[in-house]
DNA sequence: AAAACTTTTGCAACCGAGTTGCAAACTTAC
DNA sequence: GTAAGTTTGCAACTCGGTTGCAAAAGTTTT
């Protein structure tokens, strides 16, 4: 299951969500993708990003990626598709916090249309 | 309903969620409060945040703001207490996006210990 | 003041995402 | 082979959000 799983996520171009990934198998039960999904991020093979769509979606981290904060990026969800890209170039900015507040971790997501369905 | 609603909504210094906001009163229904946020927002007197905490959370406008992009700031998620603060002084900045890609609003949310928490 | 109309409210039901316990199926180690 | 550990499927459940609908409250008109 967790070979088809990452198989699908790596042909994914934007971040997939758990009830989409459901539909990808039509056999497969929510609990066992639910629990591959909480593994994967667990061993940092993914992450999840907080889109506003109401489910959280998923996407391959890069190599090189500690899920630390320096490695951060934006990300881009579509008001019209719906989809959410990684805009992996794009890092997280650190916003110079308050006194006493201590920034550990970031979702800065941006919304609007993408170049897909600009057109 | 809407009278208490916004008197409970100045007294806060943190973002309230519909389930915060249904405790607080004890005796008014979930569709009302519901309906009452609703309106609110639509009138651009609260903005709504969310904060991956699973439910989104609204806090007063200020008065000059539009809800427009260059308005928008960001938020801090206390990873301990749970509270959304609003960062009033910290605008969003606006990332430099592919070609193609419109911006037409954000979601900047910061996460860790919050002052209050940290001591 | 009563009637007619509009707005707000409460209730109940529903949806969808996420989450969990548990037993069956499967894998691996002896 | 059996035993132990791991993964899976099922069912049940939680919780935030959302809606239809009819009762209640508020407004306007006569
Ligand atoms: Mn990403
Ligand atoms: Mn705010
Ligand atoms: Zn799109
Ligand atoms: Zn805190």
């Amino acid at each position: 299951m967790r070979q088809l799983v990452l198989q699908v996520l790596t042909e994914q171009k934007t971040a997939i969500s758990l009830p989409e990934l459901e539909q990808k198998f039509e056999k497969a039960d929510k609990a066992t993708l639910y629990r591959t999904l909480k593994t994967f991020e667990e061993h940092q093979l993914i992450h999840s990003i907080e889109d506003g769509s109401g489910s959280l979606r998923y996407a391959l981290c890069e190599d090189f990626c500690t899920c630390e904060p320096e490695h951060l990026h934006v990300h881009f969800s579509c008001n019209k598709c719906g989809k959410t890209y990684c805009m992996k170039d794009l890092p997280v900015p650190q916003p110079d916090l308050p006194n006493g507040f201590e920034f550990s971790s970031a979702n800065f997501v941006v919304k609007g249309i993408c170049s897909n369905c600009k057109k």
